[in-house]
DNA sequence: ACCTTTGCTAACCAAACGGTTAAACCATAA
DNA sequence: TTATGGTTTAACCGTTTGGTTAGCAAAGGT
């Protein structure tokens, strides 16, 4: 690993579990094992360095997001498919979500920039198929941007409020493992079953 | 309006807008309107001005959500009565739930003292009664805090990523408002038909 | 042999930060 | 009128922060 790659990483660690604001460059030097000058040598200031980190996260999920979203399946196995691809990501990064939304609250200047990437997860595609469903008396008539929150709010939102969740609910963090292995499959045969004719 | 009512509504601005973290003394005294050190002659300090905010989004929050969950409802009014509840106060409170969020995940000591809180919202109740109604097959087998985690999930969701979610499916605000009064009604009708035998 | 570039660091800097101080202000009671 | 005690401020302080500088050592080119 060269050193590029050791200070990526460790700005990743300390940026999710610190956030822009509270992480500080001599925190991530030292995870790093290197010298804080050295950030500033390769990756110019805290700004960039975290957009790289940020960036990096998204360019891992969009594509496989995009992948199902504009497939030939129908949506039944898309929604299938996105929740169990979804939270088997997560449960290995589960770090992600609470950051990928605090920053978008945080710097929403920074929404707009990432949003034109060109990989960004876009689910137009998606959003029509659902309108042809529904003409076709496969799917009951609904909103197709409700039922794309619904399944967004289902999957991403136990890791997003993490914290919040286990202590409502007192789960160990081994049960809420647990119950996300669950989802995997529980959340798309609930939303098909609620939703087809 | 006294001084220490100009100060707390000026923090909890600029906490709920910037986090803990992210938010500086000098400008919660510029938004109130006054000197600097009259921030540490009323609270102290930073820790504790943050702290006051926070429990006082909790303290709104918190009685009105139990109330719903002791009360002496049918699961299934609980259910109604909580989204649309819950939805209504976040429509007037937007920037809470992203904030609770936020700070939750980055100060996990804290979660510890808001969770021994008296007023601290308690699903207990609930969750035997959901056993109850299984059990008299009114309400499909199903585990109870996946129920909990589905309710929170749809209702709390669209608000705490707000900023993602306006992003990804490309809605206005006003869009974003009327899908929410839309949803104030429409997650209840949901879940109750997705879990009633 | 002699530059030039690359990877890296110790030491340093100016600005920003949370917090303190000492004095001014101002109502009111003696 | 003046003494008192809570309220408010300008000025200041020590520390932390992101960022810079000057230089070292090894690698490569000529």
């Amino acid at each position: 690993m060269n050193t590029e790659e050791k200070i990526f990483n460790a700005a990743r660690t300390v940026f999710q579990k610190k956030g822009f604001a509270g992480a500080r460059m001599q925190e991530i030097a030292d995870e790093a094992g290197i010298n804080k000058a050295m950030l500033h040598y390769c990756f110019k200031n805290k700004q960039l360095l975290f957009e790289a980190v940020f960036m990096n996260a998204f360019s891992q999920l969009a594509p496989q997001i995009n992948a199902i979203f504009n497939s030939s399946d129908t949506v039944f196995e898309k929604i299938t498919k996105f929740t169990h691809n979804y939270i088997s990501f997560v449960i290995d990064n589960p770090y992600l979500p609470p950051f990928v939304i605090q920053e978008m609250n945080n710097n929403p200047e920074f929404v707009m920039k990432f949003l034109n990437h060109e990989n960004r997860p876009d689910p137009s595609v998606l959003i029509g198929q659902i309108e042809n469903e529904i003409e076709a008396g496969i799917i009951k008539p609904l909103k197709p941007k409700q039922l794309l929150m619904d399944i967004f709010s289902l999957t991403v939102f136990p890791f997003a409020a993490q914290m919040l969740v286990k202590g409502l609910i007192q789960i160990s963090d081994s049960e809420f493992n647990e119950m996300m292995e669950e989802r995997k499959t529980s959340i798309a045969t609930q939303i098909i079953n609620s939703i087809k004719k």
